[in-house]
DNA sequence: GTTAAGACCTTCATCTGATGAAAAAGTAAC
DNA sequence: GTTACTTTTTCATCAGATGAAGGTCTTAAC
């Protein structure tokens, strides 16, 4: 299953060809008839594949997808991201934190104000320590969305955290970058605490587009030093 | 595999719980080894079952589902929504289309604003049909989410419009409603088209605002009807 | 009585072989 | 050239066997 499934998310397996027929996998990946069905079947499930009697199994067509699917994620952005795949993970993080800054705001009882506050001290507490605060940031901007209470939205944020993990390595945060962010953080949770959405949804505005700005400024450096 | 998947998304299988084993699956179900063993593996591949040798196989805590996976939509939604689920789908579009219609703004070439203007126009043309104009409706923010050139955030509308059209029948739409939306999507579309992205978010979220406004008051008057 | 080592049992993991069904490809008749 | 039939390919499913891993139970030593 990760065997295909990295191949084909990885671009070696097109949409629209047939991946060998059973009996060929079986001898090419070593392992039974019965494992390679069962994983065929796992990516169908995944929508990658599509299996049809007698005519073999092809390759879907990106745009049916799971592509918020953990698995999928993973083979997308874990040995290296591609710069295209950093602009659509910034840009999805401000078309969407923004908004579920406002619905914190509007939603988060106490409890989630206090998990919020919390993370924003371990953000200050690691401020220094360029690891421990890539961690501390995705709990923050977790905190923010479970105080939505809204179990679609978490599960967005989820897979968020999975490709930005897998991106921070692009990222070049030096401490003094880090201490910059945090009057932004600090605004949000001001705001979500006082209920005040408008300024919730503001702040973390300010926050993703500056996260955007060094994407972009890091990607391109990142392109100009390999390529 | 739809069999168990529905039981569990439905509640009837709890997280934490076994399900029963393969031998008793396969009789109670009426298939072979091979089709449970397969629909198993499916099922936890979304995220909802995990299996371990010698200790049966059991239900995931709903915090590892993939929610965002067409089937377990389908199964969470389709039979009849629950009034929680459908508030948040209504908090969920509120926190997410104001930023993706912004993006949209930013990002649109001059194909997806003329796909964003011919959705508009069938809006226009089936407001006298409730039932052509949910499609148009689901096809014009369709088309907004597709100008932002963001798969992710395209796929993410392409689940919410699942939920959506199971969600349809509790609206009472009648014809006048629909004909006071249509100012709002005029609107959006509008500032799409001169790339002003702040006012294409405000009008978005006056559009889902009032959608979410319709949702509560429906599921209200569905919950009074028929309890 | 307590404890620990060993046998045993349950259950999933995987392989293999066989049969069936559906669709494509080839073939022959007209 | 078209149509109807046959063959082949390939997945779908079942059934049986073996293996591995983890838990449970017995039993014997202390």
């Amino acid at each position: 299953m990760q065997a295909l499934g990295a191949r084909i998310v990885g671009g070696s397996l097109a949409p629209g060809t047939s991946i060998p027929i059973e009996e060929e996998l079986v001898s090419e990946l070593g392992v039974g008839r019965s494992a390679v069905r069962e994983g065929v079947k796992v990516l169908a499930g995944k929508g990658l594949l599509e299996t049809r009697r007698s005519a073999g199994t092809i390759v879907r067509p990106r745009a049916s997808w799971n592509l918020l699917d953990a698995d999928v994620l993973s083979w997308r952005f874990e040995p290296q991201p591609r710069p295209e795949d950093i602009r659509v993970l910034a840009d999805l993080r401000v078309a969407l934190e923004p908004g579920a800054a406002r619905v914190a705001a509007e939603r988060a009882d106490a409890a989630a104000v206090r998990r919020i506050d919390e993370a924003l001290a371990a953000l200050y507490a690691t401020a220094d320590d360029p690891e421990p605060f890539i961690e501390a940031d995705l709990a923050f901007h977790q905190a923010v969305f479970a105080a939505a209470d809204n179990d679609l939205l978490l599960y967005i944020y989820d897979m968020i955290s999975i490709a930005l993990r897998s991106v921070r390595q692009v990222h070049t945060r030096s401490v003094e970058h880090n201490k910059e962010t945090l009057p932004g953080h600090e605004r949000v949770a001001q705001a979500i605490r006082r209920r005040h959405h408008r300024k919730a949804e503001e702040a973390m505005r300010g926050v993703v587009e500056v996260a955007r700005a060094d994407a972009a400024r890091s990607a391109d450096q990142h392109a100009r030093l390999c390529c």
